[in-house]
Formats: structure tokens, sequence, C-alpha cells
DNA sequence: CTGAAAGCGCTTACAG
DNA sequence: CTGAAAGCGCTTACAG
């Protein structure tokens, strides 16, 4: 009785199957990995005794033997301190695609959220738990990416969306083209004036390509580009109400705001409408990661959207990569249309 | 040259670092797992060796050996043909906080998104690579809940978010609760015609919870509470803005409204808006969820959030719980105050 | 086409 | 306190 309480049932192994179809365990095996040198026969006896069995084969043990893991780890940096409650849903996002094109090559994704000194870790290659890993996440938490800027140098196979450091083997956005994207849509909207809000010393090295390529635009389309904002807050939606509050303050002249990303442009809409600046008619808005949110923001966020798909199978491909390899790392862009501007 | 190409660097093994540091096997193992019955002196050098060779401990082939996975397998479920972009951003939070008690727990979490039956995979504790499963996503992937539940049968080990099974083993927010939070909440603002939206009768069963508790608290409070108020729609955004349609075309009565979902909520708020009924002065509006784009809505969000981190806790520790076991299934809601009430 | 045997890299009784 | 040996459940040369 008491014995019946603690005793899991024995798993089925390989053994058994054979044992129950007849042959031995290397039959089973074969059968079962679909081996080109087995009878018909054979196959559909394993595979019914398999069956009969519940037998799973030991992922565990067939990849022990094998030496590949078939798995990815996939790391989620937070900041320091916060919980994933606090995590940008856009690295959700890009999380959810990595997990769907990790899928798509076969293998398992390993997740973990990461914010603290403490709870670091990337050798998972190492360890043997994961064929290469991919790093996401804020770019704020310094310490987290020089942890995994220093695994990458010893351990290799990992790829990096977000990090700091412009040496790493990352996976980005096309920020120029974004921000072109953003400069056109807002001139053809009648803009003239045109801001960039975002600060292109950020440790999240995408801003400055966005900056970059919102000078580029507004250079090619005959405007005056203006230095870019840069305001203080604790949090990308806070710099972005602050960056308005800014602008107002010092009387700047803008029917054009662009910002370095989402969060930023959501918190600037809020303080827009609070200081009855209305938008599009005063002044249109382009956001850039595509965040959900700005679904329902007031108005609606227009935004420049990376193809979320693409930035995970680039991330899967270049973690997986062999030593000489080094697949693309430029994802497209595209502008989704809502209401920000006219 | 083409050899040394294609070689990996061998990983280094225990017996490896048992060669350097002098001892056998055995001691490295009990060094490194921090067995008591070892020297200092001997630990010490073990560590020294390991340390110096980048040693590693092979995951995969303790875990043989222990017969333990250290991992709980994570399924996200879509929408039937629906990517991962599709994915309502709470499963999001709940998929973070899951990873986050599966960590707290010492076990690593190994995430996938299932939304087609092609890719139904739920045999993680069989085949070795979990010890427990939890599965959290979209009630209204009938399959994929009809694929889960039968596994659970026979598997075990399970937990479910989110189930349209009132007999698996689930864990749900305290909705009955959640369900009084709102109309008190609702009543205090002043409110006398209080709505429930969205169907009792769903395969999100934790809808109809929120109904009764909607019930029972107008009971409560003295008012008269009506019928549910069920919309058609692709998704929870056009149902929610949908419901709005029916409710004014009907010239329904109506100062209070509450939502069996924010996302829902979300989509009448944009509904109301476009009718110019306005939030939170003409009616007040309640969402349940805590979805973060609620705090960017026109007004922000007022919702009932179940707290997440215990969420996780909860469905972890019952993938872990052995046959007899069940732990807590109750997660308590709490609300939170943005500016779609008075 | 199939089987017997070795071995993937650990951990854990079993001795000493 | 430490070592030699067995074994976790597979897969894959090696024979036949």
């Amino acid at each position: 009785m008491s014995s019946s309480d603690k005793t899991r049932p024995r798993p089925v192994t390989s053994i058994d199957v054979a044992e129950r179809a007849g042959v031995s365990q290397s039959t089973v095996s074969r059968a079962l990995s679909g081996s080109e040198t087995i009878t018909e026969a054979t196959r559909r006896r394993v595979e019914l005794a398999a069956e009969e069995l519940g037998y799973q084969v030991n992922a565990r043990a067939a990849g022990l033997r094998r030496g590949e893991t078939g798995t990815i780890a996939i790391v989620v940096i937070g900041r320091d301190g916060q919980g994933p409650a606090a995590i940008n849903p856009f690295y959700y996002s890009l999380l959810g695609s990595t997990c769907a094109a990790a899928a798509e090559r076969g293998y398992e994704a390993l997740v973990s959220f990461q914010a603290q000194p403490e709870e670091f870790f990337g050798h998972y290659v190492a360890r043997r738990q994961a064929d290469g890993v991919v790093v996401i996440g804020t770019a704020t938490n310094q310490a987290a990416w020089d942890y995994f800027t220093a695994c990458a140098k010893t351990a290799g196979r990992m790829a990096f969306w977000g990090s700091p450091f412009d040496d790493s083997v990352w996976v980005r956005s096309d920020n120029r083209d974004g921000g072109r994207l953003a400069v056109e849509r807002l001139v053809q909207g009648g803009a003239q004036h045109i801001v960039f809000v975002g600060d292109p010393a950020s440790s999240q090295r995408q801003f400055r390509e966005r900056y970059e390529g919102y000078l580029a635009a507004m250079e090619a389309v005959g405007l005056k580009a203006g230095e870019a904002v840069v305001s203080s807050g604790a949090d990308r939606v806070s710099q972005g109400r602050n960056a308005i509050a800014q602008l107002a303050d010092a009387d700047a002249r803008f029917d054009g705001l662009f910002f370095a990303c989402d969060a930023m442009a959501l918190g600037a809409l809020e303080e827009l409408a609070a200081r009855g600046i209305a938008v599009p008619d005063d002044v249109g808005v382009i956001g850039f990661d595509g965040l959900g949110s700005g679904e329902f923001s007031a108005p609606p966020l227009t935004t420049v959207e990376p193809d979320f798909a693409r930035a995970g199978q680039l991330l899967v491909e270049t973690a997986l990569a062999s030593e000489g390899e080094r697949p693309a790392r430029r994802v497209p862009v595209h502008l989704i249309e809502r209401a920000s501007v006219r």
C-alpha cells in the first residue's frame, strides 16, 4: 500500500518494446528513428508494440548518446530587481517568435528570465543543455550584458538581440530603413518640423541607428533635421512623457514626432493629450516596435514594426551557426498604419 | 585544416577534472554536487581543477543517472492557424511568471507554442524531458484542449490554466471575488445599472465564474442583475465592440459595464468613444486580466488582475505534485485602479 | 536486414 | 573519506 503510494510507474524502455515485438533493442531504435535499413514489416511490428506500451523514447538518453541536445536556450534579460511583469511586451513577442522559429527547425526551447546577477547563467552549451543560446531583453541591464558578452567570448554559439555591444553577434532591425519609413510617412502627412525623440547614445544601440535613419531621410527629403531629444525617466514611458514636457516648455516648434520606441511614444501620447495638443492634427506621431498596446491608445499609434517571424529565425540560425558561418543579421521592418499620422 | 573546421572542441568531462585534480571520477562528482562526505581540501582541489578546465557538469548525463529532469514543460496554446503574434498578452505574462516560479523551485522551463493539431505534443514526462507540464493559452482551441485533456488522463503531472474542462486539474483566478470587486467599485462610482458582458457558456470557464460573482455581488448590494450580454466576433476585441453596438441599438440602459476580459473591454472603449458615450462620466467600465494595454487606452482601463506570481507558483506546484496531493487552485485577484470608473 | 556489444557522461550503492 | 564498478536508456559501429 505505502509502496504503491510512492512508486511512480516504471517508465517503459526500448527493451520492453523489443521484448514485446520479439526483436533486439537495436532494431527498436532503428525502427522508431526512421532508419532506412529496416523491413517495413519489422517496423510495423515495433511501432505497434511501442504504441501498445505507450512507449516514448527517452530524449535524454538518446541525446546523450547522439551528442546533440536538440534544444536552444533563450534567455530574456529583465531590469535588475524586477520580475517578468516588468518585461517590455516587445520582448514577449520576440520570445514567442523565437520559440516558433526553434520549433520550425525541430528544436526545443529552454527559456529563462534573468534579471539579477545571482541568477545570471549562460553556459547551457557547456552543460550540454542546449546547442546554442539566444539572448534578448532590455539593454539597460548593464551587468547582465557584461556577463553574457563574456560568456559569448568563451562559449560561442550565442546570438543577441538588443546587445549594447556593437561587436557581439547580434541580430537587429533594419533601423535605418525604419527611420526612413517614419520620416517619409510623416512628411506625406504634411509634417515639416520633424523631431526625433530618443537617446542616440543609449545602451540600446538600435536607437542610434534609428536616429541615423532619421537624419539620412530628412536630408533626402530636403528637411532640416534637429538634435535628438533626450529626456530622463525611470522607464521608457515616462521618458516619452518627459520629452513632450521638455519640448513644450522650450516652446519648440514641431509637427512630427518620431520616437525611438513605442513605449516612449505611448507616454508621449498621454502628455500630448494632457496639454491639449491634437494628434494627428497638430502633430503626427510614429513609434517603433509594433507594440500591441498601440492599438488601443488615443489615437492608435502608427509604428514601425520588425518582421518578428524573421527575427526569430535569424536569432535561432545565428545561435546555431558553426564557427565560420555568419547568417544575415538585419531584420526587415514595415510600417503599421494606425491613426497617429494624418 | 579541414579537420579543425569540423571538430568542435571536445567538451571537458568529469574524467578530465578527476585527472587534473588527481582524484577519482566519483570524488569529482561528490565534490561538485556538494556532498557532505568530502574533505574541504579535496573539494577545493576539485573545484579549482574544474574552474581551470572550464568544466560544467553535463546536465543530460547527470539527469539520466539521477532519474529526474529538473525541467518543467510549459505549453502555450494559440488559436488554430495563428502564430505567436496572435497570443493574448495575458498569456505572455502568465508564461513569464510561470517560468519565474519554475526557476524559484530550481527547475528549467521548456516552452512551446502549439496551435495546430499536427504540432500538438504533451508527452514530455513520458519522454523524460520534463517532470511535469503546465498548459496555458486560449480556451477557444477546442482540438488542443481535447488533446491535452486526453494526455492528462494517461500521463498525469499536468496543470491547466484556462481549460474548458471543469474536471481537469486546473488553476484559476478567484473569479467570483473578482466579480464582487468589480461590482462594488462600480457601485461606489455611482452606477446602478450594471451590465455584465461575456458569455457564461464560453469555453473559457472562468467567464461563467465571473458572471456568478457579478450576480452574487449585485444581489448583495441590492441591485437588479441582468442577463449577460453575449456578442459575436472573431476575437475578444471585436466581441467587445459588438457588445456595445448591441446594447446601444437595443437602447439598453446602463451606467456600469463589467467585462469578462480586458480585450473585450478595450474593444468596447473604442466603440463607446465612437458613439460619444463618455467613460467614466456616462458609464463606468471595468475589465478583467490586468492587461498592460489598458494603461494606454482612453481612458486607462480599471481592471481586476490575478496575482501573476502566485498563479505561476500554483501552476508549477500543481504540475509537480505527486498522485495524491492537490495544491491550492485559486489565485487571489485585486483591483487595479486606473481611470475608467469615477 | 538484424543482433551483441560498447559507450555517451554522469551518480551511487558497495567496499575499504 | 575515497575508489572501482555498475548502470541510467539510448544509438551506432561492427559483425554476420
